[in-house]
DNA sequence: TAACTAACACGGACAACTTGAAAT
DNA sequence: ATTTCAAGTTGTCCGTGTTAGTTA
C-alpha cells in the first residue's frame, strides 16, 4: 500500500481515466496494488494537504442536527474528487454552497465531483434526485446514512473525543458504525472509512482544555482508509443491519500501512472519519463512467476526534472506562457491585447513571410482550455476515444476543417467533444504553428472548467472528440463575438519562419527548424504567463526588464542553415502526445531497 | 517538560481439558 | 465396563486503562 507522500493525488481531469475505464476498488483482500490505487485515489493525500474544518461557531451553538451551517474545507492544489465530496451536512455555508466553499468541484470535471452533487445538500429531503443527479433505475440513488451510536459519540465530543493510537494499533471507541438505507438493493457498493485531518492545528492539552499549538504535521504518511471487510456487497446487504468498524485500529505505526486494518494517524492532531459509498461492479472494480452519481461521502462531526498516545481529559477516560466493556476492570464501583444486597443495587453506577438501570432485580421489570416479539426472532444464521456486522442499530453496550435481535428490527417482522439463543453472558456488555437489568458480576444468565443490541459486533449467531473479538461460534455453557427479565431497549434511548446540564437536559427530553410520539407503546410499557431512571438521575451527583478529577483539576465544568443540540426531529420522516423510529432518534441522519 | 513506550493487571471470551453422571 | 454427554476448571488470547520509565 502506498503511503499518502507516495502517490495519494487524485489525477487531475486530464488524466483522468476514461468513462469507460474501470478502476479497482479498495476492497479487502485486493492486492496491494490495486488497494494503494483506490487507497491513492479516496485518500487524496488527505493527511497532508487538506483539512476538515469543524463548524466554526462557538461551543454552545454546536448543533449537531441540523448542523450549522459554517464549516469549510482547507485544501491544497491537487486534491482528489473527495475534496467535494465532502458531505458537510453539517457544515454547509450559511446561505448555501459557493464555490468558493467548494473548490474542488470547479477544479474537476464531472468526472471526479462527488456523485451526489458535490457540495449541494438540501435538508434531509427523501425525495429522489439531488443536485441535478436524478435516481436512476439503478445507480444515483441517493443514500441516506445514520449514524447509529450517535448519543454515545455525543457524550464523548461534548468533552472532545480522544483517540488512543498506539505502535499496534488501537481500536476505537466509540467505534464508527451506520446504518445506510437509499442504495440500489441490488448495486454492488464498497464501504469504506477515511480519517482526514480536521483542522490545520497541532493541538495541546492545556490547562484543562485542548488549545492549539502550533501548525499540524500535514505531511503524515500512511494509510488513512479502513476498507469494510465486507466490500463489495450489494445495496440490501448493506442496509440491511448495522455497518460497523469495530476492528478499525488507529496507530502512529508508519510501517503499520500495509496493515488494512490500520489507519496511521499522528499524535494530537484532530481527525475527522468519513463514511464513503462507491458503487462498483460485482467483482468489486468501480465503474468511472461519466456520471459522478456513484460516489457518497459522509461526515458526521460528531465522529471528530484528537489521536493522543495517553489520554489527556480524565473526563475522556472516565467515559471510556464507563462505556467500554474491555475496561470494565477499571470501574470504580465494580467489585462493590458483587457484594451489595439486592436491595441496595437500585443504586446506579457512581460513574454512569445511564447504566443504572441495569442493575435492578431484573424480575421487577418484565419484558412487554411487545418487546419480545420486537426482539425475538428465528432469524438463520445466515443472515449475517462476516464481520463487523452484527452491531445492532443503537451500537450500545449490550450483549451479543441483544445486538443480535435489535439489528434485525430493521427487516424482521414483529411477528417472528422468538427463538431462544443457548447462550447470554451479559456480563460483558452490560453498557450503555442497555436494557439488561442485571447487577454488576451476574453471569451467564439464562435468557430466552431479550433485546439485542451491543456494543460489539460480535454475536453468538456470527460464526464468521467479525466486529469485536475474533471468536464467535464457541458456545459457554450457561448456569440458569436469576430469574431475569430484560427490560427492552429502545435502541440506544437513555441519551436522556445522561448526566447533562440542565439546558441540554431540557432539550433532550424535548427530542426524546418528540421520537416518544412514534414510540408511546415503547414508553407506555417501559414506566417502571423510567422510574429507575429518576432514581439514577439523583444518585448521579452522588456519583460524581466519586468521580475523578481531570488532570488539571477541571472536571466537567472547566473542561472545553462542545454543546450539541439534538434535534432528532428530521427523524420522524422514517418511521417504518415506532421502534425504529425511536432508535433514529439517536441517529445522526444524513442524506447524501 | 511533554510526549511516547512497554509492561502490567484486569475482565471477558474461547478452547482444551477434566470430572461426573447417565445410558448402553 | 464402556461410551456419551454435560458441566466445571484452567490456560491463553484479546482489548482495556494505568503506570513507570524512556526519549526528544
Amino acid at each position: 500500500m502506498l503511503g499518502e507522500g507516495e502517490n495519494n493525488t487524485f489525477p487531475s481531469p486530464k488524466d483522468a481515466p476514461g468513462p469507460e475505464e474501470k478502476r479497482k476498488s479498495p476492497v479487502v483482500g485486493a492486492d496491494d496494488s490495486a488497494l494503494a490505487s483506490s487507497v491513492s485515489r479516496y485518500t487524496d493525500g488527505l493527511g497532508s494537504d487538506r483539512y476538515y474544518l469543524s463548524p466554526s461557531k462557538p461551543a454552545g451553538d454546536c448543533s449537531l442536527f441540523p448542523y450549522p451551517q459554517t464549516g469549510t474545507v482547507y485544501k491544497t492544489p491537487g486534491v482528489s474528487r473527495y475534496s467535494t465530496s465532502l458531505h458537510f451536512g453539517s457544515v454547509l455555508p450559511p446561505t448555501g454552497f459557493s464555490t468558493a466553499m467548494c473548490p474542488g468541484r470547479n477544479q474537476f470535471g464531472p468526472a471526479y465531483q462527488f456523485g451526489q452533487g458535490g457540495c449541494l445538500y438540501p435538508p434531509y429531503s427523501n425525495g429522489s434526485g439531488i443536485g441535478g443527479v436524478p435516481p436512476s433505475s439503478g445507480t444515483g440513488l441517493r443514500a441516506h446514512v445514520y449514524l447509529c451510536n450517535r448519543p454515545l459519540w455525543l457524550k464523548f465530543h461534548r468533552h472532545q473525543t480522544e483517540m488512543i493510537i498506539t505502535k499496534q494499533g488501537r481500536r476505537m471507541f466509540p467505534f464508527l458504525s451506520f446504518n445506510m438505507t437509499g442504495l440500489n438493493l441490488s448495486a454492488h457498493y464498497n464501504v469504506f472509512v477515511e480519517v482526514v485531518l480536521a483542522d490545520p492545528n497541532h493541538w495541546r492539552f492545556q490547562g484543562g482544555k485542548w488549545v492549539t499549538c502550533g501548525k499540524a504535521d500535514n505531511n503524515m504518511q500512511g494509510n488513512k482508509m479502513y476498507v469494510h471487510p465486507e466490500s463489495p456487497n450489494t445495496g440490501a446487504h448493506w442496509m440491511r443491519q448495522e455497518i460497523s468498524f469495530g476492528k478499525l485500529k488507529l496507530t502512529n505505526n508508519k510501517g503499520a500501512s500495509s496493515n488494512a486494518q490500520m489507519i496511521v494517524l499522528q499524535s494530537l492532531h484532530k481527525y475527522q472519519p468519513r463514511l464513503h459509498i462507491v458503487e462498483v461492479t460485482e467483482d468489486g472494480v468501480e465503474d468511472m463512467g461519466p456520471t459522478d452519481s456513484k460516489t457518497q461521502t459522509f461526515t458526521f462531526p460528531e465522529n471528530q476526534f484528537i489521536a493522543v498516545t495517553a489520554y489527556q481529559n480524565t473526563d475522556i477516560t472516565q467515559l471510556k472506562i464507563d462505556h467500554n466493556p474491555f475496561a470494565k476492570g477499571f470501574r470504580d464501583n465494580y467489585d462493590s457491585m458483587y457484594t451489595v444486597p439486592e436491595g441496595d443495587r437500585l443504586t446506579p453506577s457512581p460513574t454512569d447513571s445511564s447504566r443504572a438501570h441495569q442493575i435492578v432485580p431484573g424480575a421487577r421489570y418484565a419484558m412487554q410482550p411487545f418487546f419480545q416479539d420486537q426482539f425475538t426472532n428465528g432469524l438463520p444464521q445466515n443472515r449475517f455476515y462476516n464481520s463487523e456486522r452484527t452491531v445492532p442499530q443503537t451500537n450500545s453496550l449490550l450483549s451479543p444476543q441483544q445486538e443480535e435481535s435489535a439489528s434485525q428490527r430493521w427487516f424482521v417482522s414483529m411477528q417472528q417467533a422468538g427463538v431462544a439463543p443457548n447462550k447470554l453472558d451479559m456480563s460483558s456488555y452490560e453498557g450503555d444504553y442497555t436494557s439488561s437489568l442485571i447487577p454488576y458480576g451476574i453471569k451467564s444468565l439464562p435468557v430466552q428472548t431479550h433485546p439485542g443490541l451491543s456494543y460489539y459486533p460480535e454475536s453468538p449467531f456470527c460464526p464468521m467472528g467479525g466486529g469485536w473479538g475474533p471468536r464467535g461460534s464457541y458456545q459457554r455453557k450457561v448456569t440458569p440463575s436469576l430469574p431475569w427479565s430484560p427490560k427492552p431497549s429502545p435502541l440506544g434511548f437513555p441519551e436522556d438519562q445522561l448526566p447533562v446540564p440542565s439546558k441540554e437536559k431540557a432539550q433532550e427530553d424535548e427530542i426524546n419527548s418528540s421520537a416518544g410520539s412514534l414510540t408511546s407503546l415503547w414508553t407506555n410499557s417501559n414506566s417502571s424504567s423510567l422510574t429507575l431512571d429518576k432514581a439514577d438521575s439523583e444518585s448521579y451527583s452522588t456519583a460524581c463526588k466519586r468521580r475523578r478529577a481531570s488532570l488539571s483539576g477541571a472536571g466537567n465544568e472547566s473542561s472545553p464542553t462542545i454543546k450539541c443540540e439534538e434535534d432528532m426531529s428530521a427523524t420522524t420522516i422514517y418511521s417504518k415502526d415506532a421502534s425504529a423510529a425511536k432508535s433514529l432518534a439517536y441517529c445522526s441522519f444524513y442524506t447524501s445531497p
